[in-house]
DNA sequence: CACAAGAATGATAACGGTGTCATTTCATGG
DNA sequence: CCATGAAATGACACCGTTATCATTCTTGTG
């Protein structure tokens, strides 16, 4: 029972390992980021004895004088939403391979929320920072600027991003639903989505479906513009409140399958008729828009992409690589299905 | 310009706050942690001059010294499944008030991947680990065991946990679903979940449903277990095959409410009428379950719950009290629908 | 065989905080 | 006016790793 010191045996350091193998720590440094300056034998050495001992590095030590974390911070309005939690996941494993662990944040679709995540990740030295949306507050805009922390912003576009943007269209994604729905004759269209403060994705949205609106002689009536969660009930609801409060509306644009769903049980529940009495548009392309009845027409846009190229441009930065581009717009396309 | 040494003038510290409010650094870093032994109106002055030079505190360093790093590392299968998602989502929230953030790890149904994950998580001195299920690689056990970090294993229940469990009776639950079917007189049960491969909660499910169905009298019809992600496709996938193989079916367990979903929307598309030729019964109690038609039989449970009691033990365990208890099964129940 | 050039390894000093213990300051009462 | 103890502040070392530059060891070559 020879404890060095006092009773905190536990921690395995470089040092240890350098001197059971006689080496000196620096040596073992290298040796165990796999350094070509170490001759074979020694590193294959090292590494057994560091696998002997259970050594376990200290991230935070080297990242002290390194500078690198090896963490890329990505913060999104919510987890649970669908959308979001699968562009993480995509990005997850898009940077996974390369040795990233995804710091997350939840911005509650607040803007304030956000400048204090973004605030604790510049503390974290997080190597970049991803973030949803192009609304955010001067401080937030003036840390990442002066931070020269690589930044994507995803899911809308902007022409003068902070770093680099990826995402949607989305006033001519609302402005292509919308049309679409006038091209069918409807005039009283209701849109469902998500409430616009601080959420740019919304506002273009709803900016793009008003427009439209107003382009075709059409007018805007307030009632019919319903906010509320990314859920089935925001849809149900939205019907049951057209319904009791006897609104006439022959179409309805939801900013997302979820609560077109919402949208199109409720309708089937009250039998109204597809698309006859009122047609529905969607937002995503989700798996269930086809396999609803009666299937669903939506906006298609190749979710899954938008991870992707958000972990593409990221391992680009960190390689000090350019990004691909500036902006990066994956697209969309109308899906039209049968109710419409 | 009088860069003080090297081209590299951004990082402000504690010293530089310091040598501006005439200090020491250590009262600088104490002012900044809000410690009570430095007087009222230094901490203010300090708070300020910190403010005025936009220092952003460098978490890697304090780590070094006080092993504290106010990160949380959740590993989950799958980020994108919604179930996982809401409780990452609730994890975050309980404990993001306590200033700690979420470090998460998909391991993708992969035990290896998970030691990997582990591995990593311990070198970046996460202050505790959220684990999915209790099936691990001997070597993760090991290394959680050494490294004494606070554990926490949910979503399935264990007798022995490393640290504390939380989560639900896979198994009790399944036999509770197989015996709804078999009281409503089905004898030709059919089974569509997850890989059980890695997997415990699968495990535990299928276990029930066979233990049930053998205890019952019934066969059990390889065929009849059809195994899957967990997305609609699975659900609906399965119905296709069962038809078109001619296999004899009047009762499937889904177990989870969206795979259930595929199974009823595809039922209604073969216009197979439920529960007459074919009783369903899922797993989840998602929102989605009672909107459907017909409304959807399921295993309820507080899904919020599990997210919340984590974090509720993870802050009860971080803050050195004992957690509220070693294991706690937030229990279910069966809901009666249309679709039995 | 001496010597240059490269390969392999090492010594030293940070990196930016914080724990620990020491010191100074100040009000209070005898 | 000084002893006393609490309040406030400071000095120093160190956390575990890595960047930088220096040193030693090989090896091939004229």
């Amino acid at each position: 029972m020879t404890t060095s010191r006092r009773a905190k045996p536990e921690t395995v350091t470089i040092r240890d390992i350098a001197a059971r193998a006689d080496v000196s720590p620096i040596t073992v440094s290298r040796a165990l980021r796999g350094s070509e300056v170490v001759r074979p034998e020694t590193r294959e050495h090292i590494a057994r004895i560091a696998r002997e001992l259970g050594y376990i590095p200290n991230f935070a030590a080297g990242m002290l004088t390194s500078k690198v974390s090896s963490m890329i911070a990505v913060i999104v309005p919510n987890m649970a939403n669908s959308i979001f939690a699968t562009t993480l996941q995509e990005i997850g494993e898009g940077v996974g391979e390369d040795g990233y662990q995804l710091l997350i944040g939840c911005s509650d679709y607040s803007l304030e929320r956000e400048e204090e995540l973004v605030r604790t990740f510049l503390s974290r030295q997080t190597d970049a920072i991803v973030l949803t949306g192009h609304l955010h507050t001067p401080a937030t805009e003036k840390m990442l600027r002066q931070s020269r922390v690589p930044v994507v912003e995803m899911w809308s576009l902007s022409g003068a991003p902070l770093g680099v943007s990826i995402g949607v269209n989305n006033y001519d994604a609302a402005v292509t639903a919308t049309e679409h729905l006038i091209s069918r004759g409807r005039r009283r269209i209701a849109y469902i989505g998500g409430d616009p403060s601080g959420n740019d994705r919304a506002q273009a949205r709803i900016q793009g479906y008003r427009d439209t609106l107003e382009k075709a002689g059409l007018d805007f009536d307030p009632a019919l513009l319903r906010t509320g969660s990314f859920e089935f009930d925001t849809g149900a609801e939205a019907v049951s409140f057209f319904v009791e409060e006897g609104l006439d509306v022959d179409a309805i644009f939801a900013a997302s399958d979820i609560i077109a769903l919402g949208v199109i049980l409720e309708l089937n529940r009250r039998r109204i008729a597809m698309p006859e009495k009122i047609a529905v548009c969607g937002f995503d392309d989700a798996r269930i828009a086809q396999m609803v009845q009666p299937a669903l027409t939506t906006i298609k846009f190749p979710r899954r992409e938008i991870g992707q190229r958000v972990a593409e441009a990221l391992l680009a930065m960190l390689s000090g690589r350019a990004p691909p581009q500036k902006t990066c717009d994956i697209g969309y396309s109308l899906i039209v299905r049968e109710t419409t």
